[in-house]
DNA sequence: TTGTAAGCGTTATCAA
DNA sequence: TTGATAACGCTTACAA
């Protein structure tokens, strides 16, 4: 791999000259810039990376943590990270720790295991130097990520930071819970059946309290009876469609599509069609809500504005020493819904 | 950030000693190791990265380029790769090229857009001095990545390297246009259908490639009519599906399942049903797959085994100088079929 | 406008 | 068994 000390001596000039060209810091000869800049177009010439960082503080590049590269969320919203970082001319380095993988479904409050994989994750960039640390969790949550005296400018992504030293971009799950609420009220449901998720669960907890807020503007009572708790997956949803459907609920809110999918089935079953015989709910605008039939309405999670709003405010705090207010920056980003034909007027 | 060099003077020992103990290189008295040891932990030292990346040859660091992150292949492939390289302590280094962000559909063939990014991309693994190098693609085709006096060694993984230096790790098409012709004879079936992907397109070719092969040793004539092109998106399985089926065809092979669930769209508007009216299958085994109804049969592609494959191939290059042979390293692993409800004995 | 030289933290070579 | 020192490639303060 070619040098600048080869340049230096391809020019005939010395190799502080060249370096001078290619940072433009200084002032050099027009003559010597444009002979300078033709060599190292010639050889291909790429800055050695080590030495560069080694002499600088700044290395330009900003690392992602992410919890589980599987999860459906992470993929776009690491996207849009690197996209701005990229567009930023900032570099990014991913670093997936793979939780599904090693643990299964048992990491997700197992503060242990979820340190032991953290910690040398954080070690690695730090040691890379990294302007910046994002923390891309795969649910909603509190973290304890970061220790509060943590000198590198970091912000948690998809989940609540532990520490309110740090910003956290998340989902408004609470609007979300209003926002569809309110739809199933304006399309004349006043008995509405909730399938929930694990019930410790923070988006199932904020979409529950957004549905009690809507509900209670229209001066509908809340009956507990019609909250159902699932576990995120679609057999949950089969299980609790039964008791609610008896209930006598016109619509269902599922708080996700798989779980709604899950009703699907239990109608498809009982020769029931959503949109029709009883109106569906979904979270999440995952792909398979455009593939049941009848399409499912269903609460769309903003990932690439989290992915954007994050790295923007990483890039503010690096470029401008954008400082985080201590509790006051927690972003909430607005689901949207989308609406397709399992929610009937009635 | 702590430095060996102050390690050195708390312990009262010169800075080679450090190092020494740090990398066990030479006989160091077992009282100073210990001595060094417990300040080095105390002081929580780590080595810093660059100054290491520059010295050595070696950084035990893996490139990844992928295509597209976004791409559902993607994040399987990556997160194999990534748990196998850590398996054998080696880091990984991810750049996303995102094609479909920049440039949509329309980047696949042309070369120009591709190397834009590609040679960036590439540039900078080299600065890092990357130990290899592994190209995930979005999709099969011949992909013209590295130049033949490349001297990194370096993967192509999910497409076919245009040169014969490098291998590939791709996924058995034929055999999978194959074993589900077979299995759809195996069913009773003898007017097979297909909706192809493009024309031109690798995935296409060879799968049909292995339906011809099958339907000729079961002596059933293979009729281009029943030979549809769609473009892999869901409208264009709806378009496809009426023709085949005034062609009288009982089952149609679609070659993916996007497509598949385009021809469950036109037959659940006809009042119809899969594995009952007509017998269909699809390819990829998406998550959708088993969210139709009735739940679709398709073809499952090992992105796993490729991640694993690709990764072991990688690994056993750098730490056995194990060598391509040119030609014949084109790794094809087999994709499996998932028996669900869309076929119907006949 | 250009060149010289110090220094970043580590490893490797050589000498003690 | 240990220590001094050169070298890796780059940036930058200072000298010319």
């Amino acid at each position: 791999m070619i040098t600048q000390k080869e340049i230096a001596e391809m020019c005939g000039v010395s190799i502080s000259t060249i370096s001078n060209v290619l940072n433009g810091k200084r002032k050099v000869s027009e003559a010597t810039r444009q002979r300078v800049l033709e060599v190292v177009r010639k050889t291909g010439y790429q800055p050695n990376y080590f030495a560069q960082g080694m002499r600088k503080q700044k290395t330009n590049i900003i690392g992602i943590i992410a919890e589980d590269l599987i999860q459906f969320s992470s993929p776009p919203i690491i996207e849009r990270i690197m996209a701005y970082c990229e567009d930023m001319h900032y570099r990014t380095i991913l670093i997936n720790m793979r939780m599904y993988d090693k643990w299964r479904d048992t990491w997700y409050d197992d503060e242990g295991k979820l340190q032991s994989v953290l910690q040398p994750a954080i070690r690695e960039l730090l040691s890379i130097k990294v302007d910046g640390i994002m923390y891309v969790a795969g649910h909603a949550r509190n973290v304890d990520c970061f220790p509060d005296d943590f000198d590198v400018p970091a912000i948690m992504v998809y989940a609540y930071s532990e520490s309110p030293k740090f910003a956290s971009v998340v989902i408004d799950d609470e609007k979300g819970g209003y926002d569809m609420t309110r739809y199933l009220i304006t399309k004349g449901h006043r008995k509405i059946g909730v399938i929930a998720g694990t019930a410790d669960n923070l988006h199932t907890q904020k979409r529950i309290l957004g549905m009690q807020k809507a509900l209670y503007e229209e001066q509908i009572p809340y009956n507990p009876d019609w909250i159902r708790y699932g576990d995120w997956k679609r057999p949950s949803g089969y299980r609790e469609a039964e008791g609610l459907i008896r209930e006598g609920v016109t619509a269902i809110f599922c708080l996700n599509d798989d779980m709604a999918a899950g009703v699907y089935d239990y109608l498809y079953e009982h020769d029931m069609k959503a949109g029709v015989d009883i109106s569906i709910a979904g979270y999440d605008n995952m792909e398979i809500s455009e593939y049941l039939k009848p399409a499912l309405t269903t609460n769309e999670i903003p990932f690439s504005e989290i992915g954007i709003k994050s790295a923007e405010i990483m890039i503010k705090t690096l470029t401008e020493g954008y400082e985080v207010k201590p509790g006051s920056e927690i972003i909430k980003v607005p689901c949207r819904i989308i609406e397709r034909d399992s929610v009937k007027q009635i």
